[in-house]
RNA sequence: GGGCUUGUAGCUCAGGUGGUUAGAGCGCUACACUGAUAAUGUAGAGGUCCGUGGUUCGAGUCCACGCAGGCCCA
């Protein structure tokens, strides 16, 4: 059986044969499969939604996925892959709602929910074949025949298992989160409704600045010089908070001052703190130097002097008087809190913070545990101080019932129309608690409906506890490895130092209900953890709530009990909604309406997936935490968070010990794709047109993967030419060779390594050091370390320069041993490269490997060497053979080939192409171990660069002129200041003076009066010269190159001119390498015919001609042009 | 506004712990080489290493402050 030759490079074609032969053999299940029994090695898939379609990034994502999951199977783990859908949510909802024409507030309207859902249940997986065909085409091995779906109930069930989990711990509670509120519209807005076109509006409002009086006490005594009062100047542009307020908020690093000066309405004395910057805008340069005693009330210009200055941290913790003491908080409240929001852009540098209608105040103040301003409603519910509808509750004595803004349309244009803010300005006007008041133009979010400004307010919410773990999960966090570090640390690890709780509700219809029921009154509630419990309560329920519950509700239950028992309980509304159970004191419990968020869903992968704890707890036992997970950059706070909260939480573990976060994938302009600029690459284009190897390996090998990426498919071409083209030709090469001598490798019998000669034991060497290079940086995540490294060796090392100085080897004369060796060498390189690079060009790689050994499979299955395998993938990782390696014949090959690139541009420089053979070079060296280095090479510099000899001129010569050059790094430690004058000495020294140096390794200097002895260690020399030769010479290393051409040399060359032109013509004759040729050669002049006579038995045996004739006429003769002639020749097949 | 991140040739990227001519590939120009090659070699053109300060004998590299892009969050 021969080796496949290919005409070209198919990579579509290559891809969709061995995909083919992958399904036929269930390949992926094999790689699984053989490793049973070995150590596992854990991946989670991160549930894509099948709503959208998938897009070149996914192809990246996917490609990190990939590679190390296929790397850690060559290395003999068994890596399951269990596949996923994220199936809930927002995207999914609007997509349905678009579909359907309708709003939020028409579904259980004008839809009932039950069919709603049901259309989201369509929707969720409209684009999964796609999906599933991206899967298969760019080669990512998941499985997909049985993947987790969250929407499925036995994952519902999980997720509730978990939520009573947290619920028993203490750790899920309800609270108040801000959020953006019409009270037109009697909702809450989501952050989608808030970006809707026309919804920012400019507007004038009345803003204050108000005047927070400080309470002396021992901590802020500090502060004070006199009896006059002090206060925290702080600026707000929605008045109506004030009430609220309950602390300020100052920036720590912001410079503060004391201004000493008087109110501008009451005329009263005080000192008041702002931010330095600020001063300007409220106390004018002009008044400045007037005396503050010369002050008389009414004054236009009101004197200041700035009298102190703090830092903000310095204020930290000073309390002060309550503003508008119309409701009392629960906690000590009215102090300074630092914040990391406060900036001294506009306002004073002082921020007023009210923790009922602000998410920043919300969240700060929970941070300092600063308490609301709330009052108890008639069903003894904590609330704000302004009601649903925009009013304030009857304790804000003077403006109870008054709308904070003008929700009832007010005629505005009225004489006397005043807003509510104007009131409250008007009040602390007149209690010197206002320190200006003046209308303000701002942007300020509309409610999209009603067209009326939008209040930030706070509504009920499930929240997770996730602070009361902060510290743990923080731990947790510094055991993960992240890639990149920064991610880990910076990005996740800041922001869990300042975690606020996980707001678990939603408002919505098609996601996981919260498994909580409740009496009205709030007083009895209970959480449900699985469908045996839910049967149970619901059992409960019903013998026991006849009286209490309505027939139709016990009918409902009646249902539900009826499909659990089915095995086809839905959990989904509207039939949870359903549900009614009676509480320990007998009075019916209604769910909480809220839905959990999506990322709760995909972060309990780690447990639904296997239905854990109902089923699989082996499974799951075996495969937590994950060792390996992948994602873009932007899941750091949603799927990555999510995992690793629910992980510290319930498991005091992590969810997964390595990530690799990917950045994103760009435009080749480095712009965001999107459908809008037209700039989005579809995935399944590219992997048609390059081939999935060619756009994975170009993604990875382009940049590491957590830098974005700039696709652009000009890369993608560079990367098919420069590799894959290279690699496809090497292994051509081979093929063609091994053909011609029906050669094929015998595991069996193989030449051993020490026996081959120089050059093979050199790749073979370049090869054990790539192998450890791969797999280290593999091991490490750095995947686009690897590919460079295999991409370097195959190009420069293999192709460029053990195969291009080895070709004689390949296809002269009969087999022998050395031309085995040579097969055998290309083979074991190609074949390692297989394996190198499968994790990332998985189907490139099982061709070559294929070619390579379909042809001895029978033998190896039979023998159980390491080609038995059908796949590249189902082979284990080849070790580096580290007794293989050999540092110093490594050496010495880069010494060849730097020096045939000296003599190449000399040649270049004085025009003598490389086929006009030359006399000799001269090398020099200044140490008997570089010449034997050397020596080890010269042959092959010789060949490379068509020389006779070299010749090796040592110092006695005298010849060489040498160059010295301060050892800086070792020099500038030791001097210091000193080391200009230093490099200037050794500068200064002439020939004698290093041949001296050198000689002796040591030499006396004078520095400032000092003598300093230089060693040989002080300093580096090389020779840069050789006079009256032409010399090149870089880093160290130079060469001269002789130029005379005699005769010989003349003849010689003309000949290999004739070969030249020779195989030209084959070539272009279309004979086959091995075919034999006749040549007839006209008689020319005298120089040509002695060197075609002279080289006769070379020109023959290099052309494959069996007889040359030189005639004086040649009938047919084809004119050749050669360098400085034309010569007449004709060749024919025989 | 905050956190993280990026900025080096026309393009894509390398440049441990600071050390004296800042590199590679692609692209461009010219010449050469080639019986595996869609390759290859040599040379040329192409750089304010984002800017400004600072530390240092010495900064692409360290520090500070900016500028510009990106992501996440407000």
């Amino acid at each position: 059986m021969k080796y496949k030759e290919f005409k070209e490079l198919d990579y579509a074609r290559i891809a969709s044969e061995v995909l083919a032969f992958w399904n036929e053999n269930r390949i992926f299940e094999q790689s699984v499969d053989s490793r049973e029994g070995n150590p596992s090695f854990t991946f989670y898939e991160g549930p894509p939604s099948a709503n959208g379609t998938p897009g070149i990034h996914h192809v990246m994502a996917r490609t990190i996925k990939d590679i190390f999951c296929r790397f850690k199977t060559l290395q003999g783990y068994q890596v399951k892959r269990k596949g996923g859908w994220d199936t809930h949510g927002l995207p999914i909802e609007l997509q349905v709602e678009k579909e359907l024409g309708i709003k939020k507030e028409d579904i259980g309207k004008k839809i009932s929910v039950e069919e709603y859902n049901q259309k989201c249940r369509e929707a969720v997986m409209k684009f999964t074949d796609q999906w599933n065909d991206l899967t298969q085409k760019m080669g990512y091995w998941v499985d997909l025949d049985n993947p987790y779906v969250t929407y499925h109930t036995e994952y519902i069930e999980t997720l509730w298992y978990l939520l009573k989990q947290l619920y028993d711990k203490g750790l899920l509670y309800k609270g108040y989160t801000i959020q953006p509120y019409s009270p037109g519209a009697g909702t809450g807005l989501s952050s989608h409704e808030l970006n809707q076109p026309g919804t920012y509006k400019d507007v004038k409002d009345t803003s204050v600045v108000a005047q927070f009086k400080v309470k002396r006490n021992d901590t802020s005594e500090k502060l004070f010089t006199d009896d006059i009062p002090l206060y925290f100047l702080a600026w707000t542009t929605t008045p109506w908070t004030l009430p609220a307020n309950s602390a300020l908020t100052v920036g720590k690093d912001i410079t503060y001052v004391l201004v000493n000066s008087y109110n501008p309405y009451t005329f009263l004395p005080g000192y008041f703190i702002l931010a330095k910057d600020l001063v300007g805008k409220y106390f004018s340069e002009k008044a400045a130097s007037l005396s503050l005693s010369a002050y008389q009330p009414g004054d236009k210009l009101i004197p200041w002097k700035i009298v102190a200055e703090y830092k903000g941290s310095d204020l930290k913790g000073i309390e002060y008087e309550q503003l508008l003491p119309y409701v009392q908080p629960d906690k000590p409240a009215f102090r300074v809190i630092i914040g990391d929001f406060v900036t001294t852009e506009d306002g004073t540098g002082i921020v007023h913070t009210s923790p009922t209608f602000g998410a920043d105040d919300f969240r700060v103040a929970q941070q300092n545990d600063i308490p609301a301003i709330l009052v108890t409603d008639e069903t003894g519910k904590q609330v704000p101080i302004v009601d649903k509808q925009g009013r304030f509750v009857k304790e804000i004595t003077d403006f109870a019932g008054m709308y904070v803004k003008n929700y009832n349309g007010q005629d505005e244009s009225a004489p006397n129309y005043r807003t509510t803010d104007v009131k409250i300005s008007i009040k602390l006007k007149e209690e010197n608690k206002a320190f200006r008041v003046e209308k303000y133009e701002h942007t300020y979010p509309h409610c999209w409906r009603t067209d009326k400004p939008v209040l930030y307010y706070p509504l009920d919410s499930w929240f997770i506890r996730t602070t009361a773990m902060k510290d743990r999960l923080a731990e947790l966090n510094k055991t993960i490895n992240w890639k990149p570090e920064s991610t880990g640390t910076g990005r996740f690890g800041n922001w869990l130092e300042n975690l606020v709780d996980w707001n678990l509700s939603r408002s919505r219809f098609w996601g996981t209900p919260l498994p909580i029921w409740k009496t009205e009154d709030s007083t009895e509630e209970i959480c449900i953890g699985s469908l045996a419990e839910l049967e149970e309560k619901l059992m409960e329920a019903v013998s026991h709530g006849k009286g209490i519950l309505t027939p139709e509700q016990l009918e409902k239950n009646n249902l539900m009990i009826l499909k659990i028992n089915q095995g086809q309980a839905d959990l989904h509304r509207p039939y949870v909604d359903d549900i009614v159970l009676l509480s320990p004191g007998r009075r019916p419990m209604y769910r909480e309406p809220d839905l959990i968020d999506v990322w709760f869903d995909s972060g309990a992968m780690p447990y639904a997936q296997w239905h854990y704890p109902f089923e699989n707890k082996d499974v799951f036992s075996k495969n937590f935490p994950a060792d390996f997970i992948s994602e873009g950059v932007d899941q750091t706070r949603g799927w990555f968070f999510t995992l690793h909260a629910i992980a510290g939480m319930l498991f005091d573990s992590v969810a997964f010990k390595n990530v690799v976060s990917t950045g994103l994938v760009l435009d080749k302009n480095g712009e965001k794709m999107s459908k809008r600029k037209g700039n989005v690459i579809n995935p399944f284009m590219a992997l048609d047109k390059y081939g999935p190897d060619a756009i994975r390996w170009y993604m990875v090998v382009n940049a590491p993967p957590w830098d974005n990426l700039r696709f652009n498919l000009d890369g993608v071409t560079e990367v098919q030419r420069k590799f894959f083209g290279t690699l496809f030709n090497t292994y051509q090469f081979y093929a063609l060779y091994a053909n011609l001598d029906d050669f094929r490798v015998d595991e069996t019998n193989i030449i051993p390594v020490e026996k081959r000669p120089e050059m093979d034991r050199w790749i073979i060497s370049v090869l054990q050091s790539l192998i450890q290079e791969v797999e280290a940086n593999y091991e490490d995540y750095e995947s686009t370390r690897s590919t460079r490294a295999i991409q370097y060796f195959v190009t420069e090392q293999l192709s460029n320069w053990y195969v291009r100085l080895s070709r004689r080897r390949f296809w002269k004369g009969e087999m022998t041993e050395d031309k085995k060796a040579a097969f055998e060498t290309l083979h074991e390189c190609l074949l390692v490269v297989a394996q190198l690079m499968s994790p990332v060009a998985p189907f490139f790689g099982e061709w070559l490997y294929k070619n390579l050994t379909d042809g001895i499979r029978e033998k190896a299955v039979a023998n159980q060497t390491p080609l038995a395998p059908v796949s590249v993938h189902l082979t284990d990782w080849t070790e580096a053979e580290l007794r293989l390696i050999d540092k110093g014949l490594e050496e010495r090959m880069e010494l060849a080939q730097r020096y045939s690139s000296l003599v190449h541009s000399l040649r270049k420089k004085h025009s003598i192409r490389v086929r006009q053979p030359l006399s000799r070079i001269l090398i020099p060296v200044l140490a008997a171990e570089d010449k034997g280095k050397i020596q080890g090479v010269e042959g092959l510099i010789l060949s490379e660069v068509n020389i006779k000899k070299v010749e090796y001129i040592d110092d006695t010569s005298g010849l060489l002129v040498k160059k010295i050059k301060p050892n800086f790094k070792k020099l500038g430690k030791q001097f210091g200041p000193r080391m200009k004058d230093v490099a200037a000495l050794i500068a200064a020294l002439n020939q004698d003076e290093i041949r001296a140096l050198e000689k002796s390794g040591q030499f006396p200097v004078t520095l400032g009066g000092e003598t300093l002895t230089l060693t040989l260690e002080d300093v580096e020399i090389a020779s840069e010269d050789i006079p009256g030769w032409i010399v090149a010479s870089e880093d160290g290393l130079t060469v001269a190159l002789d130029v005379t051409i005699t005769d010989e040399l003349k003849k010689e060359g003309i000949a290999r001119d004739v070969v030249n032109r020779v195989q030209n013509l084959r070539k272009d004759m279309g004979l086959e390498v091995q075919d034999k040729i006749k040549i007839d050669v006209q008689l020319s002049d005298e120089l040509v015919n002695a060197a075609v006579e002279a080289n006769r038995e070379y020109i023959c045996t290099e052309t494959q001609a069996l007889e040359l004739n030189l005639r004086t006429h040649v009938e047919n003769a084809q004119p050749v042009e050669m360098e400085d002639f034309v010569l007449n020749m004709k060749i024919q097949a025989v």
